[in-house]
Order: C-alpha cells, then structure tokens, then sequence
DNA sequence: GTGAAAGCGCTAACAC
DNA sequence: GTGTTAGCGCTTTCAC
C-alpha cells in the first residue's frame, strides 16, 4: 500500500536500518490508516526476542507467591509489558533449582525474567544466557542488577528514630533468616544498638501478621520491660498491634511499635503505624523496563525509604 | 532423533491427532532426551493463538488500576499462564471505549481477554472477534461469560446478620453507582430493609478507605441514630471504623460495622471486621483457565459468598 | 536507500 | 498412522 517493499516498511516499523524520508512518511501513513499493528508473536520468532517476562519468586515453598508484595511487583511488570506487547508469567523458584533457571534461559518464549528475593546461591546459579535479561529485586550480582530499597539505612534510621524518642529496651523481629533483606536491616538494628551502648533483643519472625504476634508474646516473655519494637515488615507489625491490645498494653504510651513497608492498611491500624516507605511499584515498574529495553543499567539502583511518622512510634 | 517426521512430533506434542503408541513413545522420550520445549511464539504464529491474556480493567480513569483487589486478579492469572506459556497484560478499559476492544480483538498477540468490573455499555461493545475468548470477572453478557461472587447473595446475608442481631437503623456506604455490583448490592440491602419495614439509609462511596471515613461522617450529620453500618468493602469499613473511633463511639457497642470482601487486614483491625469473603483468587483463576482451556462455560458461574463474623457485628 | 530471498519454529491440510 | 508441503507475519542478510 505504501508502494515499497516488506523490508522497508520493516526497518520503518521497527525504527532503525536506513529509509529515505519519502519511504518512511508513507510506511507510516499507510500504517495509520491499516490500523496496523506488528504481530507481536511473528517478530518474536523472527528475532527471537521472547514475548513472556518471568517474574520468579524465590522461597522454600510455591506459597511465597501468597503474598501482596508479589501481587503489587506483578501487577507493576503487568502495566509496563502491556505498552510493548509483552506478557507477565509468575513462577515460584526453589531455593536452590539451576535447572528450573536454565529452563527459563533455554525457553525461546522467555524474554526477561525479574527475580524477586533471591539469595546469593541462586544468583550464583544464573545461566550466562540469561544475562543481560535477568534483574532482580533484591540483592544483585556481577550478572544480574539490583533493584532495591535502601534496606539498611531504613533500618538505620527507624531504629535510630525509636532511640531518639528516649526508647532504650528496642526489640526487633526479623525475617525468615535465609533472606538477604533480612540479614541487612538485623546489621543495620545492631550496628545502632551497638553504638547506643544497648543491649540486642532479636526474635525471628516471618513476614506474616500472626508471626508477629506470636514474637511479640515471645519478646514480652523473655523481656517484659521492653519499650520499643522494630517489625520488619507492617504484616508483622500490625500482628503486634494485636497481640499488644490484646494483653492491654499501650501503644506507644508503653510500647513503641514501628513497622516496615508502608502497606496501604498501615495508615488504618489503631494506633496509626508508624513505619517506613517501600517504593515497591517504583522498583518494579524500573525493574521491568531495565529487562524489555535491554538497556545497560548500573550493577545496582537503590531507592530510598522514607521514615513515615504516625502514632504508634 | 526420534525417527519421525516434524508432523507425527508435533503431533505427538500438542497432544491431539493420530499417531501410533510407538511412536508417541519416541516422540516423548527424545523430547525428554532433549530437554526440548516448543517455542510458543512460533505455535501462536502458526495457529494464531496469540501469547497474552490481557486483563482488562474497566473504570473513569487509569488509576483503577491501582488496586489491590487488581493485583490479586493478575497475580492469580499470572499464575494459571505460567503453566501454558502465556503472559499477562494489564490494561485500563475507558467506559466507553469500543476502539479498544476492537484494537484487543485484531491484536493477534492476544490470546484472550479477561474484563474486570464491566458495564452493560462495555459489554455491548466487544467485538465478536472476541467471542469465546473473552470472559469477565463481574457482570456479563450472551457473548461473555461471567465469574463472579454472589453479590446479592452477600448483602442479604449480611444484613440480615445486622438486623438479625438487634439492630434497627441501618445505614449502608455503597460503590460508585455506574458499577454493576454496587447496583446489586443495594438492591439486597433495600430489599432486606423493605421487607423488615426499615428506612432505607444510604450513602455513596467510592471503595476507598478515605471516602468510607467520609461517608460515616455524613451517616453521623444525616442520622445521628444509626445503630449499623454495611460498607461495601471492606477498605471503606476500615475507614468507618477510624471515623469512629475518632469520634469516640464504641464498635460494636454504639454501631456495629460489617465490610465486604475479607481482605487478609480485616482479622487484623480494631475491632476486627466482620465481613463477606470474596475468593478472588478462585474466581480470577477459574476465569483465566477458561479463556486459555477455550471450554465451553456456562454464561454466569457464582461463587458463594460467606459471611465471615468477627467483632464488628 | 531499497528490494529479493531466506528463514525463525511450529502447525495443519492433504495425500499417501 | 505417517510424511510432504505450504505457510503463519515478521526480520535480516546481501546484492543491487
């Protein structure tokens, strides 16, 4: 219809080779008026490019992908694919499953995949064919960037804000321990303890709202005059909450609770939580377009968390 | 390698058409063999299958996307796709807007089409191209089948519950009113009041928590007697409740509050909310294996709703 | 700068 | 039951 021939309304189509600027307004008027759209399947068996983004969720266990966190990075990599006619798969990846990444590096449908809590042994296990299309969220290696919060100065700060409030008996409950993000917010908790010449009171937990209850019951026995609690996720926090009210105790007149995330519901507790800023759509929306554009992106981008103040701390 | 053709393989693969049991055997052990996985760009390019289940959200502007309730319908499409080599995409779906179904439609990327909280007026405009492989999660029509909660169901439940248990002035926050659900909500919740010779109390919302705070203060201006109040959802409930608490009026002593949807932070709140659950997951999951199965489904599946009671009413 | 021709990996008629 | 053949719609060398 434009009068050339399939390789130059090609080359006009996908943007670059060469095409005199005659050739080119007319691809792109007769495109218009065709209402024409590349078949997106067609240009990936061409190119061999891959039309799905796998978003693999790293865990001991396939529930890992139970978890609103993951719903929000793949409801985030859902809106940026769109645009370019890709599509969004989630798999849950086992702690340690070099055949499941090869699978993925091997599938030709495959176009990128967003790793999502990894650890170090499953970065180490990466394809060489990923590279270049692998991110994660989380922690990174020499082949596959990073794209995370500033987890430790987060921390840093949350615990140094309960410090500053004139708390000195401050327990944290952490993560499941194999979690990198983990190990970096218990660090950043000890390190300012350490320096406030204050003694660790550290319980694990596991992200969940009836872990943290159950921590907080297990801190309130082993240390019934602490003052202060550091949840490292709101799910936990808010779990606190009720274990707190429950046994009556006084949130933050008795004890103050600070959480991590700054999920939606946390503005909504009662008391208010207090807590700090996860920019997860941020993350993931930059995260996939660093997978689709194939751009080259630093080793590893960190966002910062904002220390959100409300009541309970 | 197995000693076949590429036709008795690809047969043998894709599961259907004739081919001898010898065969099938040396087909699927050589596949095994050779870790081989069929290229799904290629089998939508030759069956024009298309690659991508777009979930296609409808609503007055682009931030309807952001929702959790949103985010667990993809997650759960996401999930039921990565079995079969499909992606999801996430779209917002203008009111009305017939261009871009017809753009979905001729798209030969798209393999399907999942609505979310679709109107009469969109319905109406989806093209037959896109019979049988679009389904809706909500109301639908002759050409889209629907998945949805018993609303109606629900609501009458609930307040039944309320009115059940005592109370007498109820008052209910419904949704935006374009939306088919809301309309049947408040259908149920006039029928159950007309039925018990109750005055009908009711006020708009917009299924945020914010608006629901919002519209408890008008249900306090309007009529300061109210004893019940059926938000419907449960992120307006929760604003309910800070309302008030704020105010100082005991729940569910002074008015008792119910929600719809069970969202995991409903246990959690204070007084914890009672509710309706709504399997979202189930739901989404059923629909998406529908569009990608291409099974004949009945035109309405209901998923019941159950009435989940907890200190709020 | 442009076009002809050769695939990308698979499926589907159709003849055997 | 099986193999031959012809594409699906696009990109991409490589001559011109």
């Amino acid at each position: 219809m434009a009068g050339v021939s399939r390789s130059t309304a090609s080359r006009v189509i996908a943007g670059y080779g060469a095409a005199s600027a005659t050739a080119r307004d007319r691809v792109v008027a007769a495109a218009e008026q065709l209402g024409y759209a590349p078949d997106p399947a067609a240009r990936a068996l061409a190119t061999g490019a891959g039309v799905r983004l796998v978003v693999a969720v790293a865990g001991a266990t396939p529930t890992v992908l139970n978890d609103p966190y993951v719903d929000r990075v793949v409801r985030a990599a859902a809106e940026v694919c769109a645009h370019q006619e890709v599509g969004v798969a989630l798999e849950w990846l086992p702690m340690h499953a070099p055949v499941r990444l090869r699978r993925l590096a091997e599938d030709r449908g495959v176009r990128g995949v967003l790793m999502v809590n990894t650890t170090e042994l499953i970065l180490e296990s990466v394809p060489a064919a990923l590279e270049g299309r692998a991110v994660s969220i989380g922690i990174g290696s020499r082949t596959v960037p990073s794209f995370d919060v500033d987890n430790g100065g987060a921390a840093r700060t949350i615990v140094g804000h309960l410090h500053g409030s004139g708390r000195r008996r401050i327990a944290m409950i952490s993560g499941p321990e194999w979690q990198p993000c983990t190990r970096r917010l218990v660090t950043a908790y000890r390190e300012v303890m350490r320096a406030a010449g204050l003694p660790v009171r550290l319980v694990p937990g596991d992200f969940t709202a009836p872990g943290g209850q159950a921590a907080m019951l297990t801190i309130l026995e082993r240390w019934p005059d602490t003052d202060a609690v550091f949840a490292s996720s709101d799910a936990m926090a808010l779990g606190v909450l009720a274990a707190l009210r429950r046994r009556g105790i006084d949130v933050p007149g008795d004890i103050a609770v600070a959480g991590f995330d700054d999920v939606p519901f946390a503005a909504l507790s009662a008391p208010a939580l207090t807590t700090a800023s996860h920019p997860v759509e941020q993350i993931a929306t930059a995260a996939a377009r660093a997978v689709l554009d194939r751009v080259r992106v630093p080793p590893a981008t960190a966002y910062p968390s904002e220390l959100i103040l409300r009541e309970s701390a």
